[in-house]
DNA sequence: CTGAAAGCGCTAACAC
DNA sequence: GTGTTAGCGCTTTCAG
């Protein structure tokens, strides 16, 4: 690998000349730089990352940390990020944290690898970004509240969304009410749950504690919880899920089940996945602004990387968005 | 920022012994290490990731680069190549190539920021390709076919899969037969195209030029192609869609223009995303073995990063999907 | 086992 | 404008 030396001896000038010429300094005289252009181009050379930002200590360029990379749930988010990654002019590399210590995500966290980062993985805890973030490493998280110095959080309004959900069901004539749940670890499904609760109390309505599932978040385990609802015997009229991949499967044991949605059973889903819109019924669900929040989340990380002043959490509104799987009672 | 100078001072113990005593290596005594382990916790060190990369010439990460970090459809994709990255304790980054020459992607590949990568990313030109390739800094490419030092290939039979697809509809007794087509530039959608092409020659049958529509390769493409087919007056009894997300565009607009899939017309796309059998009609579609050519992509990169002999190129066999959106003529 | 010292490749004062 | 030089923070020989 040719070094920035190699094409300074090349271009028979000094190295700090070579360096400034491939930076696109103007102190060099265009012919000189043209040499220097010349030599790097027979040499194939190509400057070595690491060396530049050591002396830098700068990376330009910013990670976008995700439990999985493999989500389709991310891509709305994923984009409105690198869009403002890209305006800022800088660049921008996802990272799993799959493997939680170990992973990749907490290793380019602590040990800086980039200068700054937007988290969306549950598995990375609270001490690892306490740790890691300070005024000079900003961190915005988006899946819990917390913040400290270079930590601030953009989340969503879940418990509204739950509320509404749950409220909107209760509009429509609905008195049973189911809430298939996710992980009991996560801050998103507490915040939910709690907007059902709040919701269901409201109007004086009951939990029923046998209908109390959890479906992990995940499609399968919508399937199972179903399932398994379904085998108890009474049916609520409406089934709110934590999330959509967890309706996708319950709707999926409902057809295999001979139920028909929504007119046997109402069901609502949380997140407006892609999918959601070409089930069949197609899913009433709460859209949560991921373009807005991947957004904000990068404008304030710029800001803060500007060493501007941010508050220390946002919260962002839901939306719901009514299609064909809830019928008024 | 505390450096390992600073931990070797509060420990007071040589710089090279904190070194030693971080990275676990054996001929530290116990004490010792504790009292650097100590030490290191009270800074909060963290080491710097760039000065050892630096120093070691060597990251222990590969990239996935990827068009657009968005697209759903590479969720399987990214989750096999990142079991084999983490089955060999390496880490992954994901980065796009957004923005062509000045993108993400391409300064990880010049500067080297990685130890090797997985391109699947039409707009890297091969020359960005063959420059940044080595003996030393492997890339697997997964969009064409290309071959050089360090540069080998692993790409599906697209060919076949559109000779396939075609063949299918022509046995259910199709005779007019649309092919919707991708970019003009994609390898990809020209090598479907080639199968569709051949499939329709062998069968004596012919293309006609006003259904030669292309739509980019995305939803609304494949929805502005189809209602301009339509538009036309004359409809064929069967479409092959260059891939999934244009066929769901074309359902749509003949959804929109009264047309049944498949009473009225025949369906086939190309891929099997994730969302082809949610929709209705399920698509008919060809499977790209996704996590078989990711995995194999992986498995490639460090055989060749261990310096390994692999051939220069890998070719990987489709499958038909046969679901509800083609019937029998 | 420990410590001194030589760089990895690059940038950015600083002097000429 | 151009060249000299001092590190960025780390690993790793080599001598004690």
């Amino acid at each position: 690998m040719a070094t920035i030396k190699d094409v300074a001896k090349l271009a028979g000038v000094a190295l700090s000349t070579a360096s400034y010429a491939l930076n696109g300094d103007s102190k060099v005289s265009p012919k000189t730089k043209e040499k220097v252009l010349e030599a790097a181009r027979q040499l194939n050379y190509s400057k070595n990352g690491f060396a530049m930002d050591l002396k830098r200590s700068r990376t330009n360029t910013i990670a976008l940390i995700l439990t999985d990379l493999s989500g389709p749930f991310y891509s709305e988010l994923i984009r409105s990020v690198q869009d403002v990654a890209l305006s800022h002019g800088y660049d921008l590399i996802a990272c799993s944290s799959l493997g939680g210590k170990n992973s990749t995500a907490v290793k380019f966290l602590r040990e800086k690898r980039v200068d700054g980062a937007i988290v969306l993985a549950h598995n990375i805890t609270d001490e690892i970004l306490f740790t890691s973030a300070n005024s000079g490493f900003p961190i915005v998280v988006m899946d819990r509240m917390t913040s400290g110095e270079g930590l601030i959080s953009v989340i969503v309004d879940g418990e509204m969304g739950g509320y509404t959900a749950t409220r909107y069901l209760i509009d429509k004539g609905h008195r049973s009410i189911a809430y298939i749940s996710g992980p009991s670890n996560s801050f998103d499904n507490a915040l939910r749950y709690r907007g059902y609760q709040l919701a269901m109390k409201e109007a004086g309505l009951e939990e029923k504690s046998k209908w109390k599932l959890s479906g992990n978040f995940t499609r399968d385990g919508g399937y199972k919880a179903t399932k398994m609802m379904m085998m108890q015997g009474e049916l609520p009229s409406a089934v709110f899920y934590g999330n959509d991949e967890m309706a996708i499967g319950g709707i999926k044991a409902m057809e295999e089940g001979a139920l028909t949605v929504p007119d046997d059973v109402s069901v609502i889903g949380f997140d407006d996945i892609q999918l959601a819109e070409y089930l069949n019924p197609k899913l009433t669900t709460i859209r949560q602004p991921m373009h807005e929040s991947g957004s904000l989340a990068g404008h304030l990380l710029f800001q803060m990387l500007n060493g501007e002043e941010v508050n220390l959490s946002y919260k962002l509104r839901v939306e719901l968005i009514e299609r064909e799987s809830v019928r008024q009672q």
